[in-house]
DNA sequence: TGGCTGACTTTCG
DNA sequence: ACGAAAGCCAGCC
């Protein structure tokens, strides 16, 4: 196993992420052992554009708020995306987040 | 090479 | 309780 960017293994983390289920940057940095660079997750998500297989849409802040929903292309919102997938979100908040809360390193526990 | 950036998170005021 | 600032780290110019 070569060594992989950073962007790589978010993509990885990402796409592992079950449908109808959410997360946050904070748990996929936590995840991959940086959690300081929860930023860095986002980036990596906002390079996910080339990636479409990334279901970025699933992936929030920490407060289940869809911040990156303005760096969605507009006739793809987001929030659509989720509800399709059964998950409720009003104003950009998801309802029962900590229900649909997918931590990888729960979900995944290595 | 060095420094800036970024879709976050946590803590201090 | 709300607002502002610092911290974090890897990619990019």
């Amino acid at each position: 196993m070569a060594k992989q960017g950073f962007f790589e293994m978010v993509y990885e983390v990402a796409k592992l992420i079950p449908s109808g289920r959410v997360t946050s940057y904070g748990a996929i940095a936590n995840y991959l052992g940086s959690k300081g660079s929860a930023r860095m997750v986002g980036w990596a998500m906002n390079a996910s554009h080339n990636m479409p297989e990334v279901p970025a849409h699933r992936v929030v802040n920490r407060s289940g708020l869809l911040t990156g929903k303005h760096h969605f292309d507009a006739r793809n919102p987001m929030q659509e995306r989720l509800e399709t997938e059964g998950v409720e979100i009003i104003d950009n908040q998801i309802q029962h987040f900590d229900t649909l809360f997918w931590d990888p390193i729960i979900e995944l526990e290595l």
